[in-house]
DNA sequence: GTCTATAAGAAGATAGAC
DNA sequence: GTCTATCTTCTTATAGAC
């Protein structure tokens, strides 16, 4: 990896762990291994080092519509994947989606420095509602959506059914994230939210 | 109120707004109406500041334990008002559990500031956990126990029936403090959300 | 591209008069 | 308790040699 790299790698650790404004170009320098004024030729300022982390991960996005993606397909793949459907199915669903969110690195970061910036301006504070309330909505939305279309599921109201799917999810990813010795509960929470979420939407024989 | 509790509530409403690092003493102490080295008589320092603020509102909350309670009376209390709990009064529950969460001046910049204070120690994490995971649901969950008891719900899971009643309205309530224009799709949301609970966990007649 | 030296300015905090 | 003046330290950023 690059110097320009490293630094974007090093700044968005520090970023997430401390917030902008606690981390000084010092820090970041350290980090990378090099001193700070050689840091100035590669990145303008700090700023610029921030607005390339936020760049970098709308081009991730893009390049990948399918984030939300529990194997990294497209939803319709995915369905058909959930054809032959059941709860058990459903759990590893909720818990891979879990463990993906919580553990890749990126991913993790990402969250967290946005967690600490989204109140800065309006741009920020709609970056994190995209990333982590409509785009998880309208994606999971999608593929329950399928799963009610075949049956699987029922429901009259996908969007609402869909928000009852996610939120509890996203409401322990938060709390793993500044309480990362909480997992174990948190995955034996998501377990029992899934399974009961199943018996209230599930086809009932 | 005197020079010292001015000197809380305008550092608290700048720190909501910016995160303590980009707030500088100079700002409160203009806020205040008065000059920076002033405000050194009052606290010894920026974090004494920071520090009295949570202790305030452990006081607070020590001083009025129903504070999850919809309207401020403890649980007891509320579940006899819930006697004859129906769908709509469901909905105003929910409501106004999230109008009160969302408006109140002081809770609202207490819990912008925690969010962007939670990563900075293991202490803040916890009291972030604390008043927007372990208490609420605590609190809820009595609540719709209460409610199961009395045959108006029904759950083998409380826990889990709580945590999917609390998660959509948490959820929504941080959308709504980072984008307060989306209040009315929010509370659209959140009615539908417990009318939904409400056709899932009630009695099936 | 990396370094050392350093400028420029910001921010927290203190001293001492009133 | 509030002020003005000031100190100290920290932080960003630039200059210019290698």
């Amino acid at each position: 990896m690059d110097t320009k790299q490293r630094i974007l790698d090093e700044a968005l650790t520090l970023f997430s762990q401390k917030g902008y404004a606690n981390v000084f170009v010092n820090d970041i320098a350290e980090k990378v291994g090099i001193k700070a004024p050689s840091l100035y030729k590669h990145y303008k300022n700090k700023q610029a080092i921030f607005d390339e982390i936020i760049d970098e991960m709308n081009h991730r996005f893009e390049a990948n519509e399918h984030n939300m993606s529990i194997n990294g397909t497209d939803p319709t793949i995915d369905a058909e994947i959930y054809k032959n459907m059941d709860e058990d199915h459903l759990v590893k669903l909720g818990n891979d989606l879990f463990a993906y969110f919580l553990h890749d690195s990126y991913t993790k970061r990402f969250r967290k420095m946005l967690t600490l910036e989204q109140f800065k301006d309006k741009e920020l504070a709609k970056t994190y509602s995209s990333q982590y309330f409509d785009m998880p909505l309208t994606y999971q939305g999608m593929l329950l959506g399928l799963l009610v279309a075949q049956g699987f599921l029922v429901s009259d109201d996908v969007p609402v059914m869909t928000l009852q799917f996610y939120a509890p999810i996203y409401l322990l990813l938060t709390v793993c994230d500044r309480q990362p010795e909480r997992e174990q509960e948190a995955i034996k929470l998501i377990e029992k939210h899934i399974r009961q979420f199943d018996k209230l939407y599930g086809r009932n024989f």
